[in-house]
RNA sequence: GGUCUGGUAGCUCAGCUGGAUAGAGCAACAGCCUUCUAAGCUGUCGGUCGAGCGUUCGAAUCGCUCCCAGAUCACCA
C-alpha cells in the first residue's frame, strides 16, 4: 500500500471518527506539497467543511490531530488556511525506496493471457517516396504508444499498411520507364526509397512542363490537365495494374521491392518495427462484401445510380459514399475491408489507428461504420490523432521537394551529435566504434524526446536550425543524467562497497524524500499515459526527474559521503533513479548509454 | 457556413479529473570546475494563462458567448 493511499485511509477514519460521516477513502487524493511548505503530502480540507461544521483551519487542525495521535506514518502536521500539511515519518521513506528496488518491473502491469489484445496501426506509408519528418512523429508515437500499453498490460499487435497501389506509384513507374534508362539503386548508389522518389518528383516536373506548353498553345488549365498524354499514360498503367497486366505487374513488384528495402533501413534506424504489414494492393477489393452485407442489414442504402452510402445524419454527420457508381471502392470502403481482415487474423479488443489530425472526420465516420457493421470494437476504436509538422517557412510539399527526409534527418542528429560530443571531450578514449554508438544514440535520442515530448495533438514547428538542443528538457540531457549515474556505479562495484538499504533506518533530507515521492509516481504516471495513450506525459515526468536528481546529485557527494548508510541509501537511490529513467526512455523508444 | 483541435513568459513548451504566490528550458545578465562527468548547478530578469460572463469558499483548469489560428466537410487517398 502506498503512503498516499494510506493518508486518504487514515483521513477518511479521521473524518468517521470525528464527525461520524462515512467518505469514500478513493475520493481523497492527497497532493505532494508545495516546496514553499513543510511537509510531504497535502490534504485539502474543503469539501469536509460541510460535514465538520467548522471553519477551514479547526477542521484542518482537528483531523492533523487525530493522523498524528493514530496514524503511525505521520510524524507531525501544520495547518495553512484550509491546508492540511501532513509531514511523515522520515523512516517510512527508507522503506518506500526498499519497496521501489525489490519490486521487478517496477512500474509496469504483467501481460496474461487474459490481456486484453490492442491493435496498433501506425506509419502507414506511400510507395512512391521516403519517409519524411511527418512520418518520423507518427512512428515514434506509434512505437511509444505501443511500448506504454505494453507496459500497462495489455499484448499489443503493431501494424502497419502500406499504401501500395493507385496512380502515385504508377507516376514513379512511368517516370522510369521514361527516363529511367533501367537503372535501379545498386547502380545508383541510392536507397531504393529515394530513387523511387526521385522518379516521382522527375514525372512532376516533365507534366508540370506539359502543361505549362499546352495552356501557352491556348489551353485553359482545365483542358491542359485532361490532355496531358502523362496523365492519360499514368492512368492506363494504373488501368492494366488493375487488370493483373503482367509487365506492369513486374516492374511494379520490382519497384516496391526497393521501396521496401529502403523502408526497412529506416525503420531498423528509427527503432521502430511491426508485428503485421497489411498492403493495400491486397486489402482494397475486400470492403466491398461488407458493404453489401450493409445493405442487407439495412445500415446502408443504394441510389439509383448505383452508388452505396451510409446516411450519418442521425449522428450529426451527412451522407457518406462508399461504392462509386461504377462499383469501385473508395477509401473509406478499404478500411472497412482491412478492419474486416485484421479481425480475422486477430481477436482484436481494441484498435488503435496513429493517423494525423486531418482524417479526424474519416475516423468518425469510420468507427459509426464499423460499429453499425458489427465489430465490437468499432465504436471505441480510438483515432490517435497529432498534429502536422510544419517547416519554418511553412508546410512541406513532396512535389515541391520542400519536405526534410527521415534519413537526412537522422544523418544530421547524429552528426552534431558526434560534433558536440568531441567539442566537449567526451569521445576522448572512446573506440571508433564507441563513438559512434554513442553518437547514435544521442542524435537520436535528441529527435525522439524532442517529437515526443509535446502534446501529441499540438502543431509543431520544425527548426532544423534552432529546434533541437542539447541543453535543457532534451533527451540528451536525461541520458546524460543516466551516465553519470551508471558512473557511480561503477565506481561502488570497483570499490565493493555494500549497496544494501533494507536494514538502513536512515533517515532521509528533504531532497532525498522528494526524488523518493517522485519515483514512488511513476507506475500512476504510466497508467495515466496509457489512458491518455501520450508518451509525453512520460517525457515531461522523466524531466522532472532527472532535474529533481541533479540537484540531489549536486549537493552531496555520494561516494565520498562517510557515514556507511548514508552512503548505501544513496547509491540505492541514484541506482533506482537511473532504473526509471531507463525504463521511461524505453518506454519512448530512446537508449540511454552507458557513458557519454 | 457546420464539425473538430489548439491559443499559458520574447521563443519552445509543462501544468488542465478545480486548490496555496502559474512552472521548466531557450534567449539575456551574474556566479560555480584541485571533490563521483560543467551536455551540469545557483541566482536575476521576464505573465491582464486569447477576451468577457457564469458556477464555486477557490478557475489557467469546469460551462456559455465571442476573437484568433489550424484541420476537415469530394464518385481523391
Amino acid at each position: 500500500m502506498s503512503i498516499d493511499n494510506i493518508i486518504s485511509q487514515a483521513v477518511a477514519d479521521a473524518v468517521k471518527a470525528l464527525y461520524s460521516v462515512e467518505v469514500d477513502a478513493a475520493t481523497i487524493v492527497p497532493q505532494t506539497t508545495k516546496k514553499e511548505f513543510e511537509g510531504n503530502l497535502t490534504i485539502v480540507v474543503f469539501p469536509f467543511l460541510k460535514i465538520s461544521r467548522k471553519n477551514p483551519e479547526a477542521t484542518a487542525k482537528e483531523l492533523g490531530e487525530y493522523l498524528q495521535a493514530n496514524c503511525e506514518a505521520v510524524k507531525c502536521y501544520n495547518v495553512i488556511k484550509g491546508f492540511l500539511n501532513i509531514t511523515i515519518e522520515p523512516s517510512f521513506w527508507a522503506g518506500v525506496l526498499s519497496h521501489i528496488n525489490d519490486t521487478p518491473n517496477y512500474g509496469f502491469k504483467p501481460v496474461t493471457a487474459e490481456s486484453e489484445l490492442v491493435m496498433i496501426e501506425y506509419s502507414s506509408p506511400n510507395t512512391n517516396k521516403p519517409l519524411h519528418l511527418g512520418h518520423v512523429r507518427n512512428n515514434l508515437l506509434g512505437f511509444s504508444l505501443s511500448e506504454i500499453m505494453k507496459a500497462n498490460g495489455y499484448k499489443v499487435v503493431k501494424t502497419n499498411i502500406v499504401n501500395d497501389r493507385g496512380i502515385h506509384i504508377c507516376k514513379s513507374m512511368l517516370a522510369w520507364e521514361k527516363w529511367g534508362d533501367g537503372i535501379t539503386p545498386e547502380k545508383a548508389g541510392k536507397k531504393g526509397d529515394h530513387l523511387i522518389g526521385d522518379f516521382y518528383v522527375l514525372f512532376d516536373k516533365h507534366y508540370k512542363a506539359e502543361l505549362k506548353s499546352l495552356m501557352a498553345a491556348g489551353k485553359s488549365e482545365e483542358e491542359a490537365e485532361k490532355e496531358s498524354t502523362l496523365m492519360q499514360e499514368a492512368r492506363e498503367m494504373l488501368q492494366k495494374w488493375e487488370a493483373g497486366d503482367a509487365k506492369v505487374r513486374g516492374v511494379w513488384e520490382m519497384m516496391n521491392g526497393w521501396v521496401y528495402a529502403g523502408f526497412d533501413e529506416t525503420y531498423k534506424r528509427l527503432g521502430v518495427d511491426f508485428d503485421k504489414i497489411y498492403y493495400e494492393s491486397n486489402t482494397y477489393l475486400e470492403g466491398k462484401d461488407k458493404v453489401l452485407e450493409g445493405i442487407e442489414k439495412g445500415v446502408m442504402y443504394r441510389k439509383e445510380d448505383g452508388s452505396v452510402w451510409a446516411d450519418l445524419t442521425n449522428d450529426g454527420l451527412d451522407h457518406k459514399l462508399l461504392l462509386r457508381s461504377d462499383g469501385t471502392s473508395v477509401y473509406m470502403t478499404q478500411d472497412i475491408g482491412t478492419a474486416k481482415l485484421r479481425y480475422q487474423d486477430y481477436p482484436i479488443d481494441k484498435m488503435i489507428y496513429v493517423v494525423g489530425n486531418e482524417q479526424n472526420y474519416h475516423f468518425q465516420v469510420l468507427s459509426l461504420l464499423l460499429d453499425r457493421l458489427g465489430f465490437k470494437w468499432g465504436k471505441d476504436l480510438v483515432h490517435f490523432s497529432y498534429g502536422m509538422v510544419e517547416l519554418p517557412e511553412g508546410k512541406m510539399k513532396s512535389r515541391e521537394g520542400t519536405v526534410v527526409d527521415a534519413d537526412d534527418l537522422m544523418d544530421e542528429m547524429i552528426n552534431t551529435a558526434r560534433e558536440t560530443s568531441a567539442e566537449l571531450g567526451k569521445l576522448d578514449g572512446c573506440s571508433g566504434e564507441e563513438a559512434e554508438n554513442i553518437s547514435r544514440i544521442i542524435g537520436l535520442g535528441a529527435l525522439k524526446y524532442f517529437m515526443l515530448k509535446v502534446d501529441p495533438r499540438k502543431n509543431m514547428t520544425f527548426n532544423p536550425k534552432e529546434s533541437i538542443d542539447f541543453n535543457g528538457n532534451t533527451g540528451p540531457f536525461i541520458q546524460y543524467t543516466y551516465a553519470r549515474i551508471q558512473s557511480v556505479l561503477r565506481k561502488v562495484a570497483e570499490s565493493a562497497m555494500s549497496q544494501a538499504v533494507d536494514a538502513v533506518a536512515f533517515e532521509p533530507n528533504e531532497k532525498e524524500i522528494a526524488l523518493i515521492q517522485r519515483l514512488a509516481d511513476f507506475p500512476s504516471v504510466v497508467e495515466e499515459a496509457g489512458k491518455a495513450y501520450s508518451p509525453a506525459q512520460i517525457a515531461n515526468y522523466t524531466y522532472d526527474l532527472v532535474k529533481e536528481y541533479n540537484q540531489f546529485y549536486h549537493d552531496y557527494s555520494i561516494m565520498k559521503e562517510e557515514n556507511a548508510d548514508i552512503r548505501a541509501f544513496r547509491i540505492c537511490l541514484s541506482r533506482n533513479v537511473g532504473e526509471v529513467i531507463s525504463r521511461a526512455m524505453g518506454l519512448l523508444g530512446i537508449e540511454v548509454p552507458e557513458r557519454m
